[in-house]
DNA sequence: CTAGAACCTGAAGTTAGGTTTAGGTCAAGA
DNA sequence: TCTTGACCTAAACCTAACTTCAGGTTCTAG
């Protein structure tokens, strides 16, 4: 089974100028083409963007994804190398979920203040509440600036 | 208590040269300058940074962080735009943990793949493996490319 | 056979978010 | 007073990751 680019674009979301990026940075080494040039994505080409997206999220430039990708050509030999690479990316990502964790409790804590703002009129009301009465799971949260 | 340019950089971890591009931008409207015209930030700015950082984390633009900032400078009239954004943010927010979630789930596969490949000498071990034998908790994130 | 939708290429353009450079000025200690 | 490390500006530069453009080819439905 394969797809047109267009097809692919419409099941990934990724758009058509950006999967021809991709094969242009030599993301698909394995694709095949039409006799008259047009390219045949087949179900490892949607996988393989299925890793894209993953390393990317975890903060991969296309560049190490690409430099990836060319160890998986390589074969068994590069089996340690990219193991070490993921247990890399378990960490990264363990940071960025930590830090999205206190921006989110930031977020929640500025949501109060100014629910609290707009019920009372003013900002100056959560402004100078005392730390006893902003509820609990927010109050350490808490910044002096609007 | 005033800060210089150089200190707020060893504090913040933000390079001398970002903040200047910040204020450049705008970022901070109420700084005062020596005479000289020497940058003094205060606490003020040291949290306007931390409300930047956690904006920029949450996904906004520069130029969207300066129209909230510049909402601030507006006073109560502003505040229901300024609430409308963060519950917005708060979305963004959670689409995004959702989406680490499932990237850290994908790399923890990948993680017990290349353990299982490399105790095994060769890929096409795990690869071929039963569904079975693959350990409950990252079976469902299987994808078949390496 | 033909129209038009979908595809192709190489090259140039775009955007965000900084960073670097060049040429100065400021401020604190010896 | 002098030095020297930290600071200043405007303007040019940089990079990643796309996107757009111009001009041409392929494919498919009628």
């Amino acid at each position: 089974m394969s797809y047109s680019i267009g097809e692919v674009a419409n099941i990934t979301g990724i758009t058509i100028s950006t999967l021809r990026y991709y094969d242009r940075e030599g993301m698909f080494p394995n694709m095949e083409r039409s006799n008259g040039g047009i390219r045949m994505f087949s179900d490892t080409e949607i996988e393989t963007l299925q890793i894209i997206e993953c390393l990317k999220t975890s903060g991969l430039s296309i560049k190490d994804i690409k430099q990836f990708l060319n160890w998986c050509q390589e074969g068994d030999d590069s089996l340690q190398k990219r193991r070490d690479m993921f247990y890399e990316r378990l960490e990264v990502v363990e940071k960025q979920m930590e830090e999205l964790q206190k921006t989110m409790n930031t977020i929640k804590f500025k949501c109060w203040y100014y629910d609290t703002a707009l019920a009372a009129g003013t900002e100056e009301t959560p402004k100078n509440m005392p730390v006893e009465e902003i509820p609990e799971e927010i109050r350490k949260y808490r910044y002096k600036c609007d």
